[in-house]
DNA sequence: CCGCGGGCCTGAGAGC
DNA sequence: TGCTCTCAGGCCCGCG
């Protein structure tokens, strides 16, 4: 359930092997994920040198040399994984398209800095994309995108202003992309948990008429920063060589609320007894004593 | 126009 | 043990 933090432990995994390295050849073993991979995909990407690998949300976008972007979404169980190649040996899997290879090895990319970097996502929702540069703004889901949480511009004032007049629950707000890019269903209850809100408010409850940020506005903003903060350092945390979209570390007590159905609120000094309710087909988990 | 629900897809886990 | 069923959720789309 890759989220803003674990797309950016991706990004930092896939920065060094993937800048200033060039497609020497791509393979396409399965094109259809989430969006259907056209034919001349690897064809138009092969020869091209990235620049720099960015993230935007939960996207991926690499900088090409030719002015396209490559736009990846790891989806609900896409990973990267990356070899590093002896000098000379080429991976068995590029002799042949229909060769074996792993279970949900979709795309295939080889640097020429002798990395190969394969995509794999069994549930292909997924995506990868070739955008030229002038179309990322204007694209339909990547221009739309709201703000990035932890970048400066965000704060209480923007996130109210989003919010101004909205009738659906801060619950739907928070998750939706356009409000802000990067939060999933796992940390829009960790930082609605951590705001003390609950996920049943309306979300133009946090703003004025005019949009100014009331109280919870700026409690929202605090909490979303520092749960990005923190799940971003446990994502990257040096442990293991893993640049995959999953949950790093699969450590116990890793969230607050997500998942913790029945048990005790941990809120300082609260009582209360975590549950699970759901909203708009989602499990949404959260202290009904702490979170107003 | 906005919000909700269904669909996509497969693996994990529960239950019989 | 092995089958079947449900659930997980990012994102898109259609409907009301």
């Amino acid at each position: 359930m890759p989220e803003l933090p674990e797309v950016e432990a991706v990004r930092r995994a896939l920065q060094p092997v993937m800048e200033r390295a060039r497609f020497e050849r791509v393979l396409v073993r399965r094109p259809d994920l989430r969006v259907r991979l056209p034919r001349k995909f690897a064809a138009r990407l092969e020869g091209q040198t990235v620049q720099t690998l960015g993230r935007r949300g939960k996207y991926l976008l690499a900088e090409l040399s030719s002015g396209d972007v490559l736009v990846m979404h790891l989806g609900m169980s896409g990973s990267f994984r990356v070899e590093i190649d002896a000098k000379g040996t080429t991976p068995e899997r590029f002799d042949d398209e229909r060769s074996p290879g792993a279970a949900h090895d979709h795309v295939v990319f080889r640097m020429s800095a002798g990395a190969t970097i394969t995509f794999n996502d069994p549930r292909r929702f997924g995506s990868i994309a070739l955008v030229s540069r002038k179309d990322v703004q204007c694209h339909r889901t990547l221009g739309a995108l709201g703000p990035e949480p932890l970048g400066p511009e965000f704060d209480a004032a923007v996130l109210a202003r989003a919010c101004r007049g909205k009738k659906t629950s801060l619950k739907a707000a928070l998750s939706d992309q356009r409000v802000l890019a990067g939060l999933g269903n796992i940390y829009v209850c960790e930082a609605l948990h951590r705001a003390r809100l609950s996920p049943r408010r309306r979300a133009g409850s946090i703003a004025t008429s005019t949009g100014a940020p009331r109280a919870p506005a700026y409690r929202l903003v605090t909490a979303i920063k520092k749960v990005m903060n923190d799940a971003i350092r446990r994502a990257t945390a040096p442990q293991e060589n893993r640049p995959d979209g999953r949950d790093a570390a699969d450590l116990p007590n890793r969230f607050c609320v997500y998942d913790r159905d029945g048990r005790r609120c941990l809120t300082a000094r609260c009582t209360g007894t975590i549950r699970r309710i759901v909203q708009a087909g989602r499990s949404t988990f959260f202290c009904p004593l702490c979170q107003r």
